[in-house]
DNA sequence: CACCTTGTATACCGATTGGTATAATAGCTT
DNA sequence: AAGCTATTATACCAATCGGTATACAAGGTG
């Protein structure tokens, strides 16, 4: 494996277990197998790694959406595919998905925070814009399109975080079809059908 | 204002603001007007310092969402006197609210989320029983009373989140009766109604 | 061969980290 | 007045923080 790969992937899963402020450059060379000066000649500082970290992957995160939100359909479909976007990536990058939401929910002055604030505000207009496309809703949604967008999301962290409670190292999490469906399902008609 | 107090409130200040393990002891005490001897003669160490104001504060939020449990009635009317209580208390408690849900998403090895975690969880256990002591639904449910709980937690979050978005400093975040219901009514029959 | 770029390590920097030893206040009780 | 307890400040600690100056390899190119 590549030292710069190294690097990016033993910050991460050190920045996921105990954030990104409590882990020292120092220990990140020292369990990468290299030293200091590699890890700033790649990336300048220890914000330029944490920067690239939340780059690199989070293109792959708004790709997924951008695929689940391109095709045309009714509401349900889409929502659908977008449930099922966001849990596979999730599933398959859960420490960066992990850390993605800490930095998210994290201070407002910190670095972490101003980096990965602009990236959710992008997902989010992705998914209100599923409600203003949708044009033979516009009389029942009467100006709650984001509140129906801020509903969604909020109930897809919250499931995923659920799942990845007790997770084991290095096990794949799995949101199966059928439970997106029934989130799905009960975001769309309440939970009385 | 008592010294104790003071740095129990510049401390939530500065963590809410930049996270626990970015703001150093010595920042705390001089923003308080103290010096360090007199934070660690009432808190013992940092992390005694963290563990009182989660407690002090998470004892608050526990008290309100089992008042608004405790009385008796349907499922709507308890759940939306639960997401009154939640919003009420999170505008009151902003800094907080905010702290405490960047501590649950903080990494597993954080002292921050071992502390945050069981408050969470006994949270969350109050809302699954909402659904569980509703016998007349028990047909419809079928087990998922779990997911539900799940999905509503997730909502008040998403939209509390939101709300506090762009606060300015010191004032108040007041959720209306208006919205709260509407949050409410959406989780309850979905999006077509 | 000489030269240049890429990548890596040794050894160090000043500043800050959480925490403490010691002692001086202050107010209350006897 | 004497003594006790609760608070507070001065001054210090070893350890770690993010970051760097310097030099040394290795590989391609003239």
């Amino acid at each position: 494996m590549d030292n710069r790969e190294a690097i990016l992937q033993t910050a991460l899963k050190l920045f996921c277990a105990r954030g990104y402020d409590a882990v020292g450059v120092q220990e990140i060379v020292d369990q990468a197998g290299i030293t200091k000066p590699t890890l700033y000649y790649y990336f300048g500082s220890k914000s330029g790694l944490l920067a690239e970290i939340l780059r690199s992957n989070s293109e792959i995160l708004e790709e997924r959406l951008r695929e689940a939100v391109r095709i045309p359909g009714q509401v349900p479909e889409v929502l659908y595919r977008v449930a099922r976007a966001y849990f596979d990536f999730a599933g398959a990058h859960w420490q960066f998905y992990l850390f993605m939401l800490s930095q998210f929910y994290a201070g407002r002055e910190t670095e972490g925070f101003r980096a990965v604030y602009p990236l959710i505000q992008k997902y989010y207009e992705l998914v209100v814009r599923i409600f203003e496309d949708s044009a033979e809703m516009l009389g029942n949604m009467r100006g709650r399109q984001e509140q129906f967008a801020i509903s969604f999301m909020g109930i897809l962290d919250s499931h995923m975080m659920m799942l990845g409670r007790d997770r084991k190292e290095d096990s794949m999490l799995v949101m199966t079809d059928e439970k997106t469906y029934e989130i799905v399902h009960q975001f769309l008609h309440g939970i009385y059908s």
